[in-house]
DNA sequence: AATTATATACGAAATCATTCGTAAATGCAA
DNA sequence: TTGCATTTACGAATGATTTCGTATATAATT
């Protein structure tokens, strides 16, 4: 199997993403030690949907030194804006509003974060029309 | 396989659920019909997914009748916010404002449904501290 | 140089979700 | 009653994802 078309990223792979994403360029090594640091993978476990991630297109990766260092191909928005429209379709029947509303719902939202949103609303509201 | 802990629903029993809910308890028959409005689905697919789902206790069953009747056992805005809380791990890091801000970003949201949620947060502002 | 540690490659096992074929039971209609 | 349609039960095939064992190569250490 080698060169493939865009794919979206699996939940193991999304969690690779995650840490591609916090830490820049990064051996599967690392990689392996930040999984770790939530669940027990094995490093070839991690060493594996590297490759295949890289065989995707998701990441790609630098073999110069015998340690290869790989790296996010995809944006983190999009692929979040991706994933993001799946979910609402599947969870909450494509209604941005009630997801928006359970999600500040069920969580403790500070003051500051609740300002931007507001902000935003603001904005799409004077901008949207 | 038989009494199972309480178990998150899979893509395609989250699919029948939201029938379920929409509909009220239904036959087999029903919820395959349904499912078939959107994509082709096996008769048997359909009844096997809904007794596993009895089993996991996501839906109950009346068998008094020769078509059984299920209904969901689940309530709909408590499963929402569990695969909310797990789809907001594992793709915004937890941020629920970053999930917010995109959810609203990428849809055109109707001036009504702002308000909604700006009215929700102005609620929130006041009542959080 | 020999030993040990660390890396990649590869295939295949294990797991989980989905799909369906077939058999058996039940009800309905001719 | 006989046959046809519909239903449930069950097991197993399929497919996708995740996991890992083993072989091999490369570098570092003694």
């Amino acid at each position: 199997m080698t060169a493939e078309k865009y794919q979206k990223p699996t939940d193991a792979e999304l969690e690779i993403l995650q840490i591609l994403w916090a830490n820049g360029p990064s051996s599967v090594r690392f990689v392996n030690d930040q999984l770790n640091l939530h669940r027990e993978v094995g490093y070839t476990t991690s060493l594996k949907l590297m490759q295949i991630m890289v065989d995707k297109k998701l990441a790609i990766r630098n073999t110069d030194s015998r340690t290869h260092i790989y790296a996010a191909n995809v944006n983190e928005s999009d692929t979040q804006g991706k994933l993001l429209e799946k979910f609402l379709d599947r969870t909450f029947r494509g209604s941005a509003t009630q997801l928006v509303l359970q999600a500040l719902g069920n969580h403790k939202t500070s003051p500051k974060e609740l300002a931007a949103i507001k902000a935003l609303i603001e904005k799409m509201e004077t901008t949207g029309d």
